[in-house]
DNA sequence: TCATCCCGCCAACCG
DNA sequence: CGGTTGGCGGGATGA
């Protein structure tokens, strides 16, 4: 069954240049979709038709945390110090726009730093605690001085600012919470840092990284360590709350949640009696292997499908910016970097499997459910033969697990550079050399 | 049915 | 003015 595209990926493999320039050129995609979303008649077919049944698609498949979690498990190595969001949108096989959010969410912990347009610095877990630190500080002193917990969003909700969503029109009080920069030093000379922030800083007050953490500051600053989300949005709201603010709150809350779960630093918890979750604080970040990285990607054969063509493909990866297809020209650009953004997804992924622990790959919702990293923390003992096997049978079975075929081969490059190294190293050079014919530098 | 939350439009920002 | 950010909420998916 899921003949469709497994098959696709089964068959895939050699030619991993071919590959990326392939995966480039059709991203165009149709023009901008719709006004108005689609759903209507489309989800109808069934995708595809009457064969529409193929495996599934899984809204999980694409959460944000599971994003979060692929996210960290590439970055987070010492050696990454700068992380592009094209890389890494496209080493993620999502869109930008996706990525905004996780980072968002990650540098309001302090895992990452903005280093610049389209660029930041990671950090790693260790800034989380100093970040957590100077953010409970900081939740304290508002706590018990003057500011409430939020910024004036939450003044004018209280002064029953109902309607409008236009904006929430108060600018009275502009508590500016520090910036997002919580972290260490920021970026030495930011720039607006004469004054002239104000202004700017509606749009802030309501950012993904400010809500996250005054919901953090929810945890580290309240006695009960479980909250709902809808009690959270209550409190960063404000009495005056109107439905549709609560229900925004709420969504972003989930988004942040998520990613937060993901982290490890909170933890979803179902109260026996009430009907929804609560989340509990675990104020420990650190790499949730629960939910394993997943890397599926459409096949680059058709990415077509504007929205969402449920069954018809799991990831949407184009990288077509915004919409208007009339930026076509950037491609070449892409295509350029597209290069260096494959190599160092390669030498993460090498470098996590390297590192022989279970760092939570797992590859796509398709996963072998018994291949599960196996192989990758089995093998603690030092018997290399068998290690070596278990990298051929492990490529062997995560292969066909690829939607996309670029990742696909690049999977199996790992494997194969993998292999080659490590025959080399635990016996040898050369010999293996014949086996896997051909070098382990030759991408693109 | 309702909770969950993905998706991408499009406006604010910024160089 | 074009590219970058990212708020926002429609509506699909899941329980």
């Amino acid at each position: 069954m899921t003949a469709s595209f497994s098959s696709v990926a089964e068959v895939a493999v050699p030619a991993a240049a071919a590959v990326m320039a392939s995966a480039l050129p059709q991203e165009q995609q149709q023009a901008r979709p719709r006004p108005r979303p689609m759903h209507a008649g489309g989800g109808g077919g069934g995708g595809g038709g009457a064969n529409g049944r193929h495996h599934a698609y899984s809204r999980k498949d694409k959460s944000l945390g599971l994003l979060c979690s692929n996210f960290v498990v590439l970055y987070n190595r010492d050696d990454v110090e700068s992380i592009g969001l094209d890389e890494a949108a496209k080493c993620l096989g999502v869109e930008r726009r996706r990525i905004y959010d996780i980072v968002n969410v990650l540098e309001s912990v302090g895992i990452l730093v903005r280093k610049a347009k389209n660029r930041y610095t990671w950090i790693g877990f260790g800034g989380v605690s100093i970040s957590l630190r100077e953010l409970k500080e900081r939740a304290l002193r508002e706590k018990s001085g003057l500011a409430p917990l939020q910024t004036e969003q939450q003044s004018a909700a209280t002064i029953s600012e109902d309607e409008d969503d236009d904006t929430l029109a108060n600018p009275g009080a502009y508590i500016e919470t520090e910036r997002l920069s919580q972290t260490v030093d920021k970026p030495s000379g930011k720039p607006g840092a004469s004054g002239c922030r104000l202004r700017s800083d509606h749009r802030k007050e309501k950012s993904l990284g400010l809500l996250t953490q005054n919901f953090v500051k929810l945890f580290l600053t309240m006695e009960v360590d479980t909250i709902s989300l809808d009690e959270a949005a209550k409190l960063l709201l404000g009495e005056g709350h109107e439905e549709t603010n609560m229900r925004t709150k709420v969504r972003r809350l989930y988004d942040i949640a998520n990613v937060l779960s993901s982290l490890n630093l909170i933890e979803k918890i179902h109260q026996g009696d009430s009907r929804k979750p609560a989340f509990r604080w675990l104020g420990r970040a650190t790499l949730n292997t629960e939910n394993g990285v997943t890397v599926a990607v459409p096949p680059p054969g058709k990415i077509a499908s504007k929205k969402r063509a449920f069954g018809t493909e799991l990831t949407n990866i184009d990288m077509h910016r915004s919409n208007l297809d009339s930026k076509n020209k950037k491609k070449a650009k892409l295509v350029q970097s597209s290069g260096d953004v494959l190599t160092n997804c390669k030498l993460a992924v090498r470098s996590r499997l390297g590192q022989g622990k279970q760092s939570g790959f797992v590859y796509g919702p398709f996963h072998p459910s018994g291949a599960r990293k196996h192989g990758l923390d089995g093998g603690n003992k030092p018997g290399q033969r068998e290690r070596a096997e278990d990298w051929e049978s492990l490529s062997a079975s995560f292969r066909p697990q690829y939607q996309n075929q670029a990742l696909s081969d690049l999977f199996v490059h790992y494997v194969d550079a993998w292999k080659t190294w490590y025959s080399e190293f635990a016996q040898g050079s050369s010999i293996m050399q014949q086996h896997f014919g051909h070098p382990v530098n030759h991408f693109l």
